[in-house]
DNA sequence: GCCAACGTTGGC
DNA sequence: GCCAACGTTGGC
């Protein structure tokens, strides 16, 4: 069971967008980058996300479930792109800041610290485990 | 608003 | 196939 880390842009798609759609979930369209797509691609229906807020936020916010695979992103002009859609599964009860990542020794070796400029990154079940717990989260 | 990091493009 | 130039992203 792996875990990931998706980044959006509020302004373009938050976290309370992504709650709104409730059951139904939405695609995650949009990727254009092939370390990203790979990542995309290797996601399993019931493996989980963090869903991170890039730009004036910069934080992890909430945590989303893939309920259907890769499939070919209709979005994209041209080009072999794919998406998967995800559902809001809860927030975090506390938003983990990119301070508060850096400032912890084990988190400080995140993808979302050493290239953040990736915008579907895997998450280590350590990494995982202990950023649930700093949100106030169980498991 | 600036700049660094990264990825892509295009000329050779 | 290499590398410079350019564009984009994202943190500060």
């Amino acid at each position: 069971m792996a875990y990931w880390l998706m980044k959006s842009e509020p302004e373009t798609w938050s976290w309370a967008q992504q709650v709104k759609k409730g059951a139904k979930g939405e695609p995650w369209s949009g990727v254009r980058n092939y370390q990203a797509r790979l990542n995309l691609r290797a996601m399993k229906k019931g493996e989980r996300a963090f869903f991170y807020h890039s730009g004036e936020e910069r934080a992890i916010v909430g945590i989303v479930e893939v309920i259907k695979e890769a499939y070919p992103d209709h979005t994209a002009e041209k080009g072999d792109w794919s998406m998967v859609d995800v559902i809001a599964v809860e927030p975090l009860q506390k938003p983990i800041d990119l301070t508060a990542i850096k400032a912890d020794e084990k988190l400080a070796q995140m993808m979302l610290v050493k290239n953040s400029r990736l915008s579907v990154q895997p998450v280590t079940d350590a990494e995982w485990k202990l950023v649930c717990k700093m949100g106030g989260l169980k498991i």
